[in-house]
RNA sequence: GCCCCGGUAGCUCAGCUGGAUAGAGCAACGGACUUCUAAUCCGUAGGUCGGAGGUUCGAAUCCUCUCCGGGGUACCA
């Protein structure tokens, strides 16, 4: 990658001057006038040595050492930067590169190295909503962008089939079954009124017949069953496949929360008030104390949670990623802060936190509770955008950002969608390349010194980047630094299609455009993939 | 009250480990298809980067204060 390489000549060329540690920053030139890179370290410089940055600037030009032939040209611009103009010769080198390394753009940061993705964890009370399903193409992706990077990676997902909202699930179900049987029913207060439990409520009745008495243990465990194959099913049209589902019950089956329990005792972390039982977080540092065990004998959440991290945590990954909806952000601290009490190493735990999404239909919101069933499933979005509309629009925001989904924008099969605008890059370059394979089929012997259209360098200058926005992805975990450069990638493409006509009567010409077209769809292919997202050869 | 996230073009959002004239898509307006797919391209217009201070040679970016929106602050998850 063309930054390393400046920044690692910078940094030789420093140590000859006199200069060292310093933190040596390149960045692409915004404007192409100045060159391809640039730095400031002149400026930086000259502020730490009280000398004038140009001067430093043309020391640095002169002295500069380079380890390869890829500097073309080194200026200098006030007030203080030193800009490169990278030679031909090296991108197209890249070009080869790319089309002949099916490995393009891979990283082995994470060899050798094993993390573990756990998310959507929904539990099995009703279908998954649209607020999973951000979550749930999050993890899948950031799981993606780390195997791109070298790391083997544990999809998990974890569930609680034990709490109050599956007993609240049971309750609404056989209340349903009574109510359809005509016999008196109470349905609970908080019962889930969505019209699911009524189907499951049939269903039973089917399978199970009409004689079931209250309470019978039918009415928890088929409920649960069922929704779990549902939400398994969501997940797989998704194209979502998890390795590893963990259940809160075996944290109580194993011991593991008794064991817990007595070493958090046993560090004085633990005590008794108003018949609950507290974790005492004010001696770690928070605000509050937090309940561990419920007057009614029940824990929290915290307590399993506790107890599965520390589980994760003993498994020996070397990365371990929580994605959260924001509406967690003050749970997972205090799982961390037993963690570390009990003298665990937590710093390689990484939470991603995503804000809310909400829908939007003829402009306006679209008000969802799961509880009253008001809610849009991520079935349903399916069925009425498809999986690489919503894949796509789940990651085109950053993580940090409400995510306005425009439910007419999103099912709008027109050029407005910016799904379809990058496809149609992909399947113009296929319907190309088949149109020249039935022609020639030596698409090899490519000359690439023949493209020098600006389109065709500033395409190319583009591909070269797909490596550093890999790393960059893994760096910040953010999926939507992928979808931007993917579309911005499509829109050098399309120019490019405009500019240059690919198959023309110079055969030669014809033959390294190609080779440029095909290495674009390479890294598009490439980037679709770490998104999930169909790579369609027509459209 | 306290904590977290956001406030950038009419709308939806990039840019935020400080750098050179603040970007894109949509919407608006005007152009380009006997042509490798026009699901495309070209052009015009559109901005007190919520506000006020501060740090700096330089701030959308860092610090402080403040206003607005969302979320959290449960013996719910």
């Amino acid at each position: 990658m063309i930054v390393e390489i400046i920044i690692n000549d910078l940094n030789r060329t420093l140590v000859k001057l006199g200069y060292s540690n310093i933190d040596v920053k390149v960045s692409k030139c915004k404007n192409p006038e100045f060159g391809d890179f640039s730095s400031s370290i002149p400026l930086v410089l000259g502020k730490i040595h009280k000398k004038t940055p140009i001067d430093i600037a043309h020391k640095i030009r002169s002295e500069m050492i380079s380890s390869s032939n890829i500097l073309d040209e080194i200026t200098i611009t006030d007030p203080g930067f030193i800009n490169f103009k990278i030679s031909l010769e090296y991108y197209f080198g890249i070009l080869n590169d790319i089309l002949n390394d099916s490995d393009f753009g891979k990283s082995n940061i994470g060899k050798n190295k094993t993390a573990n993705v756990e998310f959507v964890s929904a539990n099995p009370t009703g279908p998954l909503t649209v607020g999973h399903g951000r979550n749930a193409i999050l993890g899948d992706v950031v799981s993606n962008i780390l195997e791109w990077n070298g790391y083997e990676v544990t999809r998990e997902y974890y569930f609680n089939n034990a709490g109050r909202q599956m007993r609240i699930l049971s309750k609404s179900v056989e209340a349903r079954y009574f109510e359809n049987l005509g016999k008196s029913f109470d349905f609970p207060e908080d019962g889930y009124e969505g019209e699911y439990i009524a189907d499951i409520a049939e269903e039973i009745i089917d399978v199970y017949g009409k004689d079931l008495k209250f309470d019978d243990l039918v009415f928890s465990s088929f409920p649960e069953k069922m929704m779990f194959e549902h939400i398994k099913n969501t997940l797989s049209v998704l194209g979502i496949k998890f390795d590893e589902f963990s259940n809160e019950k075996t944290f109580y089956d194993n011991g593991d929360i008794e064991k817990l329990l007595s070493e958090l005792k046993a560090k004085d972390l633990l005590y008794e008030k108003d018949g609950a039982t507290w974790f005492k977080t004010t001696s770690l540092g928070k605000e509050k104390d937090r309940v561990f065990i419920k007057g009614t004998g029940e824990p929290t959440y915290r307590l399993p949670d506790t107890a599965y991290h520390r589980n994760k945590v003993e498994r020996g990954f070397d990365l371990i990623i929580d994605v959260f909806g924001a509406d967690h952000m003050d749970t997972y601290p205090d799982v961390v802060l037993a963690l570390q009490a009990l003298g665990l190493k937590t710093e390689h735990i990484k939470v991603l936190l995503y804000q809310f999404v909400t829908l939007l239909r003829g402009g306006e919101k679209i008000k969802m509770s799961t509880r009253k069933a008001t809610f849009i499933s991520l079935d349903d979005l399916v069925d009425e955008v498809g999986v690489d509309v919503v894949r796509y629009f789940f990651v085109m925001r950053g993580i940090n950002t409400h995510l306005n989904f425009d439910l007419d924008l999103a099912a709008d099969q027109s050029d407005k969608n910016p799904v379809y605008y990058l496809q149609y890059a992909h399947a113009r370059i296929c319907n190309i390349i088949n149109r020249i394979e039935s022609q020639r089929k030596d698409l090899n012997a490519y000359n690439q010194s023949l493209l020098t259209h600006e389109s065709e360098i500033v395409l190319l200058k583009q591909l070269e980047l797909f490596p550093n926005i890999v790393l960059s992805a893994l760096d910040s975990l953010e999926p939507q630094i992928i979808a931007s450069y993917l579309q911005v990638t499509a829109t050098k493409f399309h120019k490019y299609y405009a500019n240059c006509r690919i198959i023309n009567e110079d055969k030669d010409l014809t033959l390294s455009r190609i080779a440029l077209a095909r290495a674009t769809k390479n890294i598009l292919n490439s980037g679709l993939s770490i998104l999930g997202i169909n790579a369609p050869e027509k459209m």
